[in-house]
DNA sequence: TTAGTGAAGTGTTAAAATTACACTTTTTAA
DNA sequence: TTAAAAAGTGTAATTTTAACACTTCACTAA
């Protein structure tokens, strides 16, 4: 690299870059988030996001997924960025830009010692209390942009176990989309979908009749490739 | 701040940031973008987006504004923030972030002598040609975002002059979604929306007869608030 | 043994939205 | 006066979505 186009880059000021995530579950027919009720600086005592800072080396989606999986102990999760805030004062403490993420987590499947050791915890979607910094708003967003991915892309299933009943998924949606549901034309709807196929296991502790577990396929999802619920 | 808040920050790295902007115009029943044929380093000789460093005391939002604005001459257009790209080398002089945002603009607005000086040039949609870094996926992801926003908000609008027929809306939205549409049909779906006005105006350019001139109108749409095409 | 419980599972009809389709009107330039 | 060229207009068929209630099953407890 030249003098000249080192000095394009070095006029330029830098930033601290973050991430902030907002970790999305499922349980008792309702949707979670996994907060810090923070117990460091700054803002300790107050709830926010699991976030953390970009370092040298690392991408800021990579970033993401360090932050996440140091809370979770999980990997491989279904994770997209939600978008970037940048606003001046956004951390009262020094000039800092975020990015948010939204995580989708089978709320079975996360380290609980972890969890412990953040002082972190799962909060049901309506008792989410004020968060610090602008983490409502990232909260909003992330909600409205899941809420729209969910409904073009069979990515919810994420929100449940491997294996799951028809009954369990409607009441997923059913949260997603804050609306109820009728369970015919759901299972209708689900029925049409190739690539959510029966297991030939059954779940038994919902009821004593039992309830077919079904399971995403996502090969069978790739050739066909629509989804809309 | 106490010493430990400014180590909280301080420990961690800083990076330069930066915004690209994807320029979005409609001529001749095109969407085109204003490109730069670069004639500065780095990649001088090549295609790219507009694009810019973040400042010190300026958001992340503003400096899109900013550089737009020193393309175009233009303010107060509608723009979005497509989303931020961290990868390590998506530049390869020297680690930058970037976040993307998109434009709409009136083609028949900007300021040529600016556009000129940046030797920046319309480039119809289908003829774009490859452009540096990571420039070619922003633009994949602006559109798909701008056809999203646009089938779900009256956004389309702002690629058109203030009052415009109702052959011009139609080639529009056809061209944002590349799909040929129906000329009764489409003209009943505008009729029911009622913040798209007639103004009592007449297009006489395009036709002996004359096209009755429409416009929006964003009070009448915040009290209907609806929009789907 | 059988009656009660509680979730799982299953079709049809009405209403609404979308799509397909072709001719008439208007103006002016030749 | 007529040819040209875009503007403007309505109906019927199809598809999609929404509304709606009872039966089945397997177990538990009387």
């Amino acid at each position: 690299m030249t003098a000249s186009e080192k000095a394009y880059y070095s006029i330029h000021p830098k930033f601290h870059m973050a991430v902030d995530c907002i970790i999305f579950g499922f349980e008792d027919g309702e949707l979670s988030l996994l907060l810090l009720k923070r117990n460091f600086e700054p803002a300790k005592g107050q709830w926010s996001l699991m976030g953390g800072f970009v370092e040298e080396g690392e991408s800021v989606d990579d970033a993401a997924r360090r932050v996440v999986g140091q809370l979770t102990g999980l990997t491989d999760l279904y994770m997209r960025q939600v978008r970037t805030y940048g606003d001046l004062d956004r951390d009262p403490g020094e000039r800092v830009i975020s990015s948010a993420y939204y995580a989708l987590v089978d709320i079975k499947k996360y380290d609980h010692s972890l969890v412990q050791a953040h002082n972190a915890f799962w909060v049901k979607l309506p008792e989410v209390p004020h968060l610090i910094f602008d983490h409502d708003q990232m909260v909003q967003d992330a909600l409205h942009f899941m809420q729209y991915q969910a409904s073009v892309k069979p990515v919810g299933m994420n929100l449940l176990p491997e294996e799951f009943t028809l009954s369990q998924l409607q009441a997923l949606y059913e949260a997603i989309f804050r609306e109820e549901m009728d369970k015919r034309n759901f299972r209708k709807k689900i029925a049409s979908m190739d690539y959510i196929e029966k297991t030939g296991n059954i779940d038994k502790t919902l009821s004593r009749k039992g309830a077919a577990l079904y399971r995403f396929n996502p090969e069978r999802f790739k050739e066909i490739g629509q989804f809309k619920i």
